[in-house]
DNA sequence: CAAACGCATGAACGATTGTTCATATGTTAA
DNA sequence: TTAACATATGAACAATCGTTCATGCGTTTG
């Protein structure tokens, strides 16, 4: 990350732009959230496993069925929607059910879908 | 990606749910556009770019100075940015102007530091 | 207890990603 | 036209990612 000595002069940014820029900016810890919560949803494997879990509550191996994947697979991909608070689970004997961890998870892929589509 | 052949009995997935799933479910096509989508806003980087032109229309060599980045770390990012329609650009005379390409980025964006903050 | 079941996890692999470096393209000024 | 400037782009590299395979953990059943 080497920093460019010289601009362009006839367009630098004023100075009052650039305080603006520099105010509006959030911490480099907010930046570096918010890129790791989007990368959670930059997989179509977890985008599939999400629209499953927008109409059921359910356990890893139906989810595996449904999607026609291996049990493995689901489960990291699992855990890492779970790292970034999109799904909960619980416990039920033997099985672990998987649901939707808050209503931010349809906005956002309701915001998604409706910017492809326009 | 080999199919279960056999599944926890006891939870399997109802039949009038597995319709439901399976016509909620977009397209193949579709979830790969979404999961592409959210991929872009998945990296630091970007999401810098994205901050600052929230606030103002910048030439590529402000973009570089004001985030410490060679010119060239920020075009190759702008491409990507581009070629998935989050920015615009517009060229005056040597320079070109890129700007946000419309106002879902600032609600995707904003619907994430919501999510990340409660 | 042991066996079976449902799920999680670590290692390994090919595939993808973001940056750097060198260079090409397009525009303006001399 | 030639030189300088602003930006774009291809190759190369390390780093990260998603899957598979083998295996471990927790629970239930016999």
């Amino acid at each position: 990350m080497e920093r460019e000595e010289l601009c362009c002069e006839a367009h630098e940014l004023h100075e009052d732009q650039l305080e603006l820029v520099s105010r509006m900016m959030p911490a480099e810890t907010e930046l570096y959230d918010l890129a790791e919560l989007f990368k959670t949803f930059g997989d179509s494997t977890r985008i599939r496993i999400l629209f499953v879990l927008f109409e059921a509550e359910v356990c890893v191996c139906d989810l595996a069925q449904v999607l026609n994947m291996t049990q493995s697979a689901v489960s990291h991909q699992l855990k890492i929607l779970k790292q970034n608070r999109l799904v909960k689970c619980r416990r039920e004997g033997k099985s672990i059910f998987y649901s939707l961890a808050d209503d931010h998870v349809r906005t956002i892929i309701a915001q998604g879908q409706h910017h492809i589509k326009e």
